[in-house]
RNA sequence: GGCCCGUUGGUCAAGCGGCUAAGACGCCACCCUUUCACGGUGGAAUCAUGGGUUCGAUUCCCGUACGGGUCACCA
């Protein structure tokens, strides 16, 4: 029988949750949805130097906010916990005196100070820094003896001198390694911790990961990884490693722009969505022609066969495009409720027809942030020149704007139901009479109402947003401001 | 530097020995139009490079160039 996929993201916190991280969770969550696995949180602090208050929190709530919930994790518990590593301590070390006790790992008592000329003189020599085994051979009662002294030690991975590891990645394939090129590296650390790499191998088996999605960084790793999991005589895990998200082509996301973290993006006015929506298709492509997937469509649709090898550039004009057609999308209330709070930014009034404006603003909406300068007219016409009365292609100028605002005057004031359609109606009735263009009326009204040369709507849609009452007193603004310049 | 990996238009990318080399974003033009958008139509633009293998290479192999990753008592 198949074994059930587990997948799981396993963050350090760092207090930030990088774009990279986050794909790389979105990808581990799919893979596991997809099959009906499981996915897995655990919080990976086994660096106490490195601790940041409230830094799990931000992984719980980026997590949440974009849907990727967990099915096993520090808050909700599992059959594998607990599931922040640094409260597994012992176990780490019980393996790794098993391992100990297996000759495949052995007590390194070399002092940092030693490591450290060692590695001087190594870099001298034009070698690479590396451990050079001084302990790998020590007489077990030597270090018996050192050991009931008290000395500080650490445990070391004893890799093959010779040979080579090779394994196999559902991305890359088949890859292979000297194994004379791995570092004996260090399993447990002077203060009795795990390192990282040793932590995740025992965590990954005891709770059960069948997949691991990580970044592309862990290729090289990876055949230290296998050679532990092997003298174990664990179930080596599928490995897929996801090519990295970078700037430009040489250089990964960086905190430096603003572009390399989630919450960057919800501050730049992106939908959540949209975001997910973006960073799948970054590394990543579907079967077929589609590119706006919701996150349901996502798990469906994965398939890890469509992940590239090579890095991919983040676009952030791309993903605003896939953001303009998210919002584009929704359903008009529920697009309501997304920019109502980026409307109110600007607008204080109560009196106007929000529903109406939802669906001018619905086309034109590319940014969240892009709303309150939209709307901003709303409260108030911005100062602006006659100028704005000029339009070539709409053949009109501030005379024939003057003149189209007077007409206007009497019909609006006659409308008693003032709805958009109603007031279209009047308007195209009276430019039908005048045998003019609709621009010749419409233009100069749109400017009236706004005073801008962009708005989400034109004449018509402003009268019916603002109402009558406001709509006539701009009108008559206009007509004034025409007359005084 | 050693080892590992990658390279299709400006960007994301499809392709998996034979195609006029998809599609999307962006860009340009035109249409629609009460501004700007939305929408529609059309256009410019790509297989890093040199050798092989093959009747035939974007696709397979080798080299070169360029780029990335990794070599911690960090994760």
């Amino acid at each position: 029988m198949r074994r059930l996929v587990r997948t799981r993201f396993a963050p350090s916190p760092t207090g930030f949750m990088h774009i990279g991280n986050l794909r790389t969770a979105l990808y581990a969550y799919l893979l596991a949805k997809k099959d009906g696995g499981a996915f897995i949180l655990r919080i990976e602090d086994t660096d106490q130097n490195r601790y940041v208050e409230g830094a799990v929190d931000v992984i719980y709530d980026t997590l949440k906010v974009c849907g990727l919930y967990w099915d096993e994790g520090p808050d909700i518990g599992g059959n594998c916990g607990p599931y922040i590593q640094s409260e597994r301590m012992g176990i780490y070390k019980d393996y790794a005196v098993k391992l100990v006790e297996m000759g495949k790992a052995y007590y390194c008592f070399c002092t940092k100070e030693r490591m450290e000329a060692l590695h001087e003189e190594q870099k001298a020599n034009g070698e690479t820094p590396h451990y050079d085994r001084h302990c790998r051979d020590l007489p077990l009662d030597e270090v018996q003896k050192l050991l009931d002294s008290g000395a500080e030690y650490v445990i070391r991975q004893k890799v093959p001198l010779g040979g080579e590891t090779i394994f196999n990645d559902v991305i890359f394939g088949e890859i292979k390694n000297p194994n004379k090129d791995l570092d004996d590296q260090i399993l447990i650390k002077a203060d009795g911790m795990p390192t990282y790499n040793f932590a995740n191998v025992v965590d990954d088996h005891l709770m059960g990961i069948t997949h691991i999605v990580r970044g592309n960084e862990y290729l090289s790793s990876t055949p230290k990884y296998n050679l532990l999991y092997e003298a174990f005589g664990w179930d080596i895990p599928v490995y897929i490693h996801a090519p990295h998200i970078m700037r430009d082509s040489t250089h990964k996301l960086s905190k430096r722009d603003g572009d390399a973290y989630f919450g960057d993006f919800i501050n730049k006015g992106f939908y959540i969505p949209a975001i997910i929506n973006y960073i799948a298709l970054l590394g990543w492509a579907p079967k077929g022609e589609r590119e706006i997937y919701s996150l349901e469509e996502l798990t469906s649709e994965f398939d890890v066969s469509g992940i590239s090898k090579s890095p991919a550039i983040f676009d952030e004009v791309k993903m605003k495009a896939i953001n303009a057609e998210w919002l584009r999308a929704l359903p008009h209330d529920e697009f309501k409720t997304v920019i109502m709070p980026y409307v109110k930014e600007t607008v204080k009034h109560e009196d106007i027809d929000f529903d109406l404006l939802a669906d001018c603003l619905q086309p034109r909406a590319e940014l969240l942030t892009d709303i309150p300068e939209k709307v901003d007219f709303i409260d108030s016409v911005p100062e602006y020149s006659n100028d704005l009365y000029v339009s070539k292609k709409m053949k009109t100028t501030p005379q024939t704007s003057l003149d189209a605002l007077k007409s206007l005057l009497p019909i609006i004031e006659s409308i008693d139901d003032f709805s958009f359609n109603n007031i279209h109606a009047k308007i195209m009735e009276m430019i039908t009479e005048k045998g003019v263009k609709n621009g010749v009326i419409l233009f100069p009204l749109r400017t009236a109402l706004s005073g801008k040369a962009m708005t989400p709507g034109g004449g018509t849609e402003l009268a019916a947003i603002l109402g009558k009452t406001e709509t006539i007193k701009r009108i008559r603004d206009g007509i004034a401001h025409i007359e005084a310049n």
